[in-house]
DNA sequence: GACATTTAGTATGGCGCCATATTATATTGT
DNA sequence: ACAATATAATATGGCGCCATACTAAATGTC
């Protein structure tokens, strides 16, 4: 059995403290479920901003990076924000942040001078390019032991939670 | 198949258009999967955090409220860092946001003058009670209709790959 | 052609988290 | 008894995210 986040553990044993009749029994394994869904989730999460912080990165930083790649114009903020989804004010910051350590510029555009185009550095490129295939490769071992059938079973069974969740139901 | 976020999506047709052959399939189909963790995590945290901001609260205030719920003594500060498994500066945080609206109230130890003492008003223990059940509730509905079977599989299947990350290998 | 509306980008301020530094108080060792 | 060390809480500054408000520029309408 997977090992639970302090918060995540006292919150389990509080409801079972208190609950502690036959019903509980069965509310307390869902929530630990769920407990466990975050906590992989947030391992994950831990994990790869561990990996991206080595080379000055944050995960919202690489996916500029890979959505940047191989787009010689350029693209214009609200493009990024759209195809990132975080909003106009998150990728200022982001590209902030990039601009200053040199993995990308932005230019005026001439047509329309409201809009700017984000172009990645020859140093973003390069980091693009080296970044992104490890960092698949990495995602992937995760579940590198994952038989077809598993991973069949795994997705229906997170699709079944998700169907649950606002997001799912929209 | 389960919707994915947009820059998942976007990582996803990138990595597959630039590698089509045969080897490629199965690595997307393992990407796709851990896409599909974290979109279920967020889903259920972005839910979650939209439940307690209807209270004027968010994930890690409640952690405290229920930390400090039936504890009619209190808890200093580091002791609460140390369960909801966040920084002392964290917690400091947290406790300034909490004591502004009135949930808890900081108190002198009069045994050791470095110690605080954070005691919840009979505000804090109000909503501490009514909140905890309500939201152990809504977590578990989230599985509600997962089989024991089912729910045994998933947790199988979820400490398979947390085994994979830093966390889980530790 | 003047004015309203939309769009693009940014600024500001808030939140929760972290790492690091600082200050006050206890404790320990000799 | 006093210096060195450890512990408690906070301060500071950074990051990534959001919502809201603002400015400049383009576009649509009468």
């Amino acid at each position: 059995m997977m090992k639970l986040e302090q918060k995540y553990a006292a919150l389990l044993g509080d409801v079972g403290r208190r609950a502690p009749d036959a019903g509980a029994a069965d509310t307390l394994a869902r929530l630990r479920l769920c407990f466990e869904v975050l906590g992989l989730a947030s391992a994950i999460d831990g994990d790869c901003a561990t990996r991206l912080g080595r080379h000055g990165l944050s995960e919202g930083k690489f996916v500029l990076l890979f959505l940047l790649r191989d787009v010689p114009p350029g693209l214009p903020p609200h493009e990024l924000a759209e195809r990132a989804g975080v909003t106009r004010g998150t990728i200022t910051g982001l590209l902030d942040g990039l601009e200053r350590d040199g993995f990308l510029a932005r230019h005026a555009d001439t047509a329309d001078r409201r809009k700017l185009l984000v172009r990645l550095s020859a140093k973003g490129e390069a980091m693009a390019a080296s970044l992104v295939d490890e960092h698949a490769q990495w995602i992937s071992s995760l579940f590198a032991d994952f038989t077809a059938a598993e991973m069949q079973v795994f997705s229906r069974l997170l699709e079944k939670a998700w169907r649950r969740t606002d997001r799912g139901a929209a």
